[in-house]
DNA sequence: GAAGATTGAGGCTTCAATCTTC
DNA sequence: GAAGATTGAAGCCTCAATCTTC
Protein backbone atom coordinates (compact mmCIF):
# COMPACT_ATOMS: atom_id res chain seq x y z
CA UNK A 1 0.00 0.00 0.00
CA UNK A 2 1.63 3.03 -1.20
CA UNK A 3 0.59 6.67 -1.86
CA UNK A 4 0.10 7.74 -5.96
CA UNK A 5 1.56 11.37 -6.94
CA UNK A 6 2.52 10.50 -10.50
CA UNK A 7 -0.10 13.61 -10.50
CA UNK A 8 1.37 15.72 -7.77
CA UNK A 9 4.78 17.77 -7.54
CA UNK A 10 7.76 16.43 -9.08
CA UNK A 11 10.56 15.60 -6.63
CA UNK A 12 12.94 18.10 -8.54
CA UNK A 13 10.79 21.17 -7.42
CA UNK A 14 10.31 19.50 -3.13
CA UNK A 15 14.21 19.63 -3.14
CA UNK A 16 14.09 23.27 -4.74
CA UNK A 17 11.47 24.46 -2.60
CA UNK A 18 13.19 22.97 0.49
CA UNK A 19 16.61 24.59 0.25
CA UNK A 20 15.60 27.94 -1.01
CA UNK A 21 12.89 27.89 2.45
CA UNK A 22 16.21 27.34 4.30
CA UNK A 23 18.46 29.51 2.95
CA UNK A 24 15.89 32.53 3.39
CA UNK A 25 15.65 31.45 6.82
CA UNK A 26 19.30 31.59 7.08
CA UNK A 27 19.61 34.62 4.77
CA UNK A 28 17.39 36.82 6.64
CA UNK A 29 18.09 35.99 9.96
CA UNK A 30 14.95 34.44 10.88
CA UNK A 31 16.52 32.09 13.51
CA UNK A 32 17.56 34.73 15.82
CA UNK A 33 14.47 35.17 18.40
CA UNK A 34 16.45 37.75 19.92
CA UNK A 35 18.26 39.60 17.37
CA UNK A 36 17.28 43.54 17.40
CA UNK A 37 14.97 43.36 13.95
CA UNK A 38 15.47 46.38 12.16
CA UNK A 39 18.52 48.64 14.10
CA UNK A 40 16.06 48.74 16.94
CA UNK A 41 16.44 47.37 20.48
CA UNK A 42 13.52 44.84 21.29
CA UNK A 43 13.03 41.53 20.43
CA UNK A 44 11.23 40.23 17.11
CA UNK A 45 8.12 39.44 19.10
CA UNK A 46 8.56 42.39 21.23
CA UNK A 47 8.36 44.71 17.68
CA UNK A 48 5.58 42.54 16.12
CA UNK A 49 3.15 43.06 19.73
CA UNK A 50 3.69 46.29 19.41
CA UNK A 51 2.85 46.54 15.39
CA UNK A 52 -0.30 44.44 16.18
CA UNK A 53 -0.88 46.79 18.80
CA UNK A 54 -0.66 50.03 17.18
CA UNK A 55 -3.95 48.99 15.42
CA UNK A 56 -5.94 49.38 18.84
CA UNK A 57 -6.48 47.87 22.31
CA UNK A 58 -7.15 43.81 21.92
CA UNK A 59 -7.48 41.11 24.86
CA UNK A 60 -3.94 39.27 25.51
CA UNK A 61 -5.20 35.80 24.23
CA UNK A 62 -6.10 37.51 20.63
CA UNK A 63 -2.48 39.45 21.09
CA UNK A 64 -1.36 35.65 21.11
CA UNK A 65 -4.00 34.23 18.33
CA UNK A 66 -2.52 36.75 16.24
CA UNK A 67 1.37 36.62 17.30
CA UNK A 68 1.11 32.24 17.07
CA UNK A 69 2.81 32.55 20.37
CA UNK A 70 1.87 30.63 23.51
CA UNK A 71 -0.27 31.89 26.76
CA UNK A 72 3.17 31.62 29.05
CA UNK A 73 5.35 33.47 26.06
CA UNK A 74 2.66 36.31 25.71
CA UNK A 75 2.34 36.52 29.32
CA UNK A 76 6.22 37.14 29.75
CA UNK A 77 5.97 39.47 26.42
CA UNK A 78 3.04 41.91 27.62
CA UNK A 79 5.46 42.44 31.22
CA UNK A 80 8.05 42.95 29.32
CA UNK A 81 6.44 45.66 27.12
CA UNK A 82 4.97 46.89 30.78
CA UNK A 83 7.94 47.64 32.46
CA UNK A 84 9.61 49.14 29.71
CA UNK A 85 6.55 51.19 29.60
CA UNK A 86 4.83 51.03 26.32
CA UNK A 87 1.59 49.55 27.32
CA UNK A 88 -1.24 49.11 30.08
CA UNK A 89 -3.03 46.47 30.97
CA UNK A 90 -6.73 46.88 31.39
CA UNK A 91 -9.02 44.11 33.73
CA UNK A 92 -12.38 45.74 33.22
CA UNK A 93 -12.47 46.37 29.41
CA UNK A 94 -14.62 43.40 29.00
CA UNK A 95 -17.61 41.90 30.95
CA UNK A 96 -15.69 38.64 31.75
CA UNK A 97 -13.05 39.72 34.46
CA UNK A 98 -10.41 36.84 33.20
CA UNK A 99 -9.91 38.68 30.12
CA UNK A 100 -6.83 41.37 30.20
CA UNK A 101 -6.96 43.70 27.46
CA UNK A 102 -3.75 45.41 26.04
CA UNK A 103 -3.69 48.70 24.56
CA UNK A 104 -0.39 51.26 24.08
CA UNK A 105 0.89 54.29 25.72
CA UNK A 106 2.01 57.43 24.42
CA UNK A 107 5.33 56.34 24.40
CA UNK A 108 4.38 52.96 23.19
CA UNK A 109 2.81 54.40 19.93
CA UNK A 110 6.27 56.60 19.70
CA UNK A 111 7.83 52.94 19.71
CA UNK A 112 5.24 52.06 17.31
CA UNK A 113 6.39 54.55 14.95
CA UNK A 114 9.84 54.13 15.15
CA UNK A 115 9.53 50.47 14.62
CA UNK A 116 7.56 51.12 11.33
CA UNK A 117 9.92 53.48 10.10
CA UNK A 118 12.91 51.35 10.93
CA UNK A 119 11.12 48.06 9.26
CA UNK A 120 10.56 50.33 6.12
CA UNK A 121 14.09 50.79 5.99
CA UNK A 122 14.45 47.18 5.54
CA UNK A 123 12.24 46.42 3.54
CA UNK A 124 13.31 49.37 0.82
CA UNK A 125 16.83 47.67 1.33
CA UNK A 126 15.31 44.67 0.03
CA UNK A 127 13.39 45.87 -2.46
CA UNK A 128 15.75 47.82 -3.81
CA UNK A 129 17.83 44.40 -4.23
CA UNK A 130 14.60 43.21 -6.35
CA UNK A 131 14.20 44.07 -10.32
CA UNK A 132 11.07 46.35 -10.57
CA UNK A 133 9.34 43.78 -12.94
CA UNK A 134 9.99 40.83 -10.13
CA UNK A 135 8.48 42.80 -7.34
CA UNK A 136 5.01 41.51 -7.79
CA UNK A 137 6.03 38.19 -8.45
CA UNK A 138 7.71 37.99 -5.21
CA UNK A 139 4.66 39.86 -3.13
CA UNK A 140 2.25 37.21 -5.01
CA UNK A 141 4.75 34.24 -4.29
CA UNK A 142 4.58 35.38 -0.39
CA UNK A 143 0.40 35.60 -0.35
CA UNK A 144 0.42 32.64 -1.92
CA UNK A 145 3.20 30.73 0.80
CA UNK A 146 0.78 32.24 3.73
CA UNK A 147 -2.36 30.75 2.31
CA UNK A 148 -0.85 27.15 1.61
CA UNK A 149 1.34 27.41 5.46
CA UNK A 150 -2.72 28.11 6.59
CA UNK A 151 -4.21 25.34 5.62
CA UNK B 1 16.82 67.61 4.61
CA UNK B 2 15.56 64.47 3.11
CA UNK B 3 16.14 61.27 0.68
CA UNK B 4 14.35 61.38 -2.34
CA UNK B 5 12.77 57.91 -3.31
CA UNK B 6 10.27 59.36 -6.37
CA UNK B 7 11.91 56.80 -8.64
CA UNK B 8 12.21 54.16 -6.06
CA UNK B 9 9.68 51.83 -4.30
CA UNK B 10 6.25 52.43 -3.52
CA UNK B 11 4.92 52.67 -0.01
CA UNK B 12 1.97 50.40 -0.58
CA UNK B 13 4.78 48.31 -1.78
CA UNK B 14 6.98 48.39 1.27
CA UNK B 15 3.92 48.14 4.04
CA UNK B 16 3.00 44.75 1.93
CA UNK B 17 5.77 43.19 1.96
CA UNK B 18 6.68 43.84 5.82
CA UNK B 19 3.06 42.26 6.43
CA UNK B 20 3.18 39.21 4.32
CA UNK B 21 6.97 38.13 5.39
CA UNK B 22 5.85 38.42 9.07
CA UNK B 23 2.74 36.64 8.10
CA UNK B 24 4.55 33.99 6.64
CA UNK B 25 6.90 33.57 9.51
CA UNK B 26 4.22 33.12 11.98
CA UNK B 27 2.44 30.94 9.58
CA UNK B 28 5.24 28.39 8.55
CA UNK B 29 6.23 28.37 12.58
CA UNK B 30 9.52 29.96 12.27
CA UNK B 31 9.69 31.80 15.09
CA UNK B 32 9.73 28.41 17.25
CA UNK B 33 13.73 27.41 16.97
CA UNK B 34 13.08 24.29 19.13
CA UNK B 35 10.13 23.05 17.40
CA UNK B 36 10.05 19.85 16.16
CA UNK B 37 9.84 20.12 12.10
CA UNK B 38 8.55 17.48 10.13
CA UNK B 39 7.51 15.86 12.93
CA UNK B 40 11.33 14.68 13.67
CA UNK B 41 12.42 14.74 17.17
CA UNK B 42 14.92 17.26 16.92
CA UNK B 43 15.68 20.87 17.07
CA UNK B 44 15.67 23.15 13.82
CA UNK B 45 19.32 23.51 13.87
CA UNK B 46 20.04 20.06 14.50
CA UNK B 47 18.18 18.87 11.39
CA UNK B 48 19.92 21.55 9.50
CA UNK B 49 23.23 20.57 10.50
CA UNK B 50 22.39 16.78 9.54
CA UNK B 51 21.21 17.68 5.99
CA UNK B 52 24.20 19.43 5.74
CA UNK B 53 26.56 17.41 6.86
CA UNK B 54 24.55 14.82 4.54
CA UNK B 55 26.65 16.15 1.57
CA UNK B 56 30.04 14.67 3.45
CA UNK B 57 32.45 15.74 6.10
CA UNK B 58 33.17 19.41 6.60
CA UNK B 59 34.66 21.48 9.35
CA UNK B 60 33.33 22.53 12.29
CA UNK B 61 33.56 26.67 11.32
CA UNK B 62 32.27 25.46 7.70
CA UNK B 63 29.13 24.24 9.50
CA UNK B 64 28.71 27.40 11.18
CA UNK B 65 29.06 29.25 7.71
CA UNK B 66 26.53 27.65 6.55
CA UNK B 67 23.50 27.71 9.12
CA UNK B 68 24.57 31.14 10.06
CA UNK B 69 25.03 30.08 13.42
CA UNK B 70 27.72 31.59 15.84
CA UNK B 71 30.89 29.19 16.99
CA UNK B 72 29.83 28.86 20.52
CA UNK B 73 26.16 27.28 19.29
CA UNK B 74 27.58 25.37 16.63
CA UNK B 75 29.92 24.02 19.69
CA UNK B 76 27.08 23.02 21.17
CA UNK B 77 24.66 21.76 18.54
CA UNK B 78 27.72 19.29 17.54
CA UNK B 79 28.23 18.33 20.74
CA UNK B 80 24.38 17.22 20.87
CA UNK B 81 24.69 15.59 18.10
CA UNK B 82 28.12 14.06 19.37
CA UNK B 83 26.01 12.84 22.20
CA UNK B 84 23.10 11.27 20.26
CA UNK B 85 26.00 9.31 18.23
CA UNK B 86 25.43 10.71 14.89
CA UNK B 87 28.02 12.57 13.83
CA UNK B 88 31.90 11.91 14.76
CA UNK B 89 34.86 14.62 15.55
CA UNK B 90 37.66 13.81 13.72
CA UNK B 91 40.64 16.03 14.66
CA UNK B 92 43.41 14.70 12.45
CA UNK B 93 42.01 15.62 9.16
CA UNK B 94 43.59 18.65 8.22
CA UNK B 95 47.15 19.69 8.71
CA UNK B 96 45.81 22.48 11.10
CA UNK B 97 45.38 21.49 14.67
CA UNK B 98 42.81 23.70 15.54
CA UNK B 99 40.09 22.75 13.10
CA UNK B 100 37.60 19.66 13.81
CA UNK B 101 35.95 18.46 11.08
CA UNK B 102 32.70 16.63 11.42
CA UNK B 103 31.27 13.36 9.78
CA UNK B 104 28.27 11.53 9.97
CA UNK B 105 28.25 8.10 11.61
CA UNK B 106 26.32 5.19 10.23
CA UNK B 107 23.26 5.97 12.52
CA UNK B 108 23.45 9.85 11.44
CA UNK B 109 22.90 9.27 7.75
CA UNK B 110 20.01 7.28 8.66
CA UNK B 111 18.97 10.14 10.32
CA UNK B 112 19.51 12.05 7.67
CA UNK B 113 17.34 9.77 5.82
CA UNK B 114 14.39 10.48 7.78
CA UNK B 115 14.67 14.59 8.08
CA UNK B 116 15.11 13.91 4.29
CA UNK B 117 11.59 12.50 4.00
CA UNK B 118 9.82 13.86 6.47
CA UNK B 119 10.50 17.23 5.61
CA UNK B 120 9.57 16.14 1.82
CA UNK B 121 6.38 15.35 2.88
CA UNK B 122 5.97 18.97 4.59
CA UNK B 123 6.97 20.85 1.59
CA UNK B 124 4.62 18.24 -0.49
CA UNK B 125 1.61 19.52 1.80
CA UNK B 126 2.52 22.99 1.40
CA UNK B 127 3.20 22.77 -2.37
CA UNK B 128 -0.57 21.19 -2.73
CA UNK B 129 -1.88 23.58 -1.74
CA UNK B 130 -0.17 25.94 -4.36
CA UNK B 131 -1.66 26.27 -7.80
CA UNK B 132 0.49 23.83 -10.27
CA UNK B 133 0.63 26.73 -12.56
CA UNK B 134 1.88 29.33 -9.63
CA UNK B 135 4.99 26.95 -8.11
CA UNK B 136 7.66 28.37 -10.49
CA UNK B 137 6.66 31.68 -9.52
CA UNK B 138 6.98 30.73 -5.92
CA UNK B 139 10.37 29.16 -6.36
CA UNK B 140 11.70 32.05 -8.12
CA UNK B 141 10.41 34.57 -6.08
CA UNK B 142 12.53 32.78 -2.91
CA UNK B 143 15.52 32.68 -5.23
CA UNK B 144 15.19 36.65 -5.68
CA UNK B 145 14.34 37.31 -1.62
CA UNK B 146 17.40 34.93 -0.99
CA UNK B 147 19.43 36.82 -3.39
CA UNK B 148 18.33 40.13 -1.77
CA UNK B 149 19.21 39.49 1.78
CA UNK B 150 22.40 38.57 0.84
CA UNK B 151 23.37 41.97 -0.61
C1' DG C 1 -14.98 21.40 33.84
C1' DA C 2 -13.30 25.07 30.50
C1' DA C 3 -10.79 29.33 29.39
C1' DG C 4 -7.53 33.33 30.43
C1' DA C 5 -3.42 34.24 32.68
C1' DT C 6 0.80 33.32 35.46
C1' DT C 7 4.94 30.74 37.13
C1' DG C 8 8.66 26.99 37.09
C1' DA C 9 11.74 24.06 34.36
C1' DG C 10 14.20 23.20 30.17
C1' DG C 11 15.96 23.90 25.25
C1' DC C 12 18.05 27.08 21.58
C1' DT C 13 20.91 31.08 20.46
C1' DT C 14 23.76 35.01 21.30
C1' DC C 15 27.69 37.73 23.41
C1' DA C 16 31.86 37.83 26.05
C1' DA C 17 35.71 35.67 28.02
C1' DT C 18 39.02 31.85 27.84
C1' DC C 19 41.99 28.14 25.94
C1' DT C 20 44.60 26.11 22.25
C1' DT C 21 46.95 26.30 17.93
C1' DC C 22 48.73 28.82 14.17
C1' DG D 1 48.12 38.77 17.41
C1' DA D 2 44.60 35.94 14.76
C1' DA D 3 41.54 31.96 14.16
C1' DG D 4 39.07 27.64 15.77
C1' DA D 5 36.78 25.90 19.56
C1' DT D 6 34.77 25.81 24.30
C1' DT D 7 32.40 27.58 28.53
C1' DG D 8 29.59 30.96 31.48
C1' DA D 9 25.72 34.27 31.63
C1' DA D 10 21.51 35.99 29.70
C1' DG D 11 17.28 36.38 26.54
C1' DC D 12 13.43 34.09 23.99
C1' DC D 13 10.17 30.28 23.48
C1' DT D 14 7.70 25.99 24.77
C1' DC D 15 5.43 22.59 27.86
C1' DA D 16 3.34 21.48 32.22
C1' DA D 17 1.32 22.78 36.43
C1' DT D 18 -1.27 26.25 39.03
C1' DC D 19 -4.50 30.05 40.06
C1' DT D 20 -8.55 32.75 38.99
C1' DT D 21 -12.87 33.43 36.75
C1' DC D 22 -16.57 31.77 34.07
Amino acid sequence: MFIDRSDAVPDTDLDALQSKLIAFVREFGLHRPDMTPCGVELSVSQAHAVTELDGGPIAQSELGNRLRLTKSTVSRLVGQLDERGWIARDHGESSDGRVVTIRLTTAGSEVAARIAEARRERMHRLLDNIPDTERDTVLRALDLLVSASRK
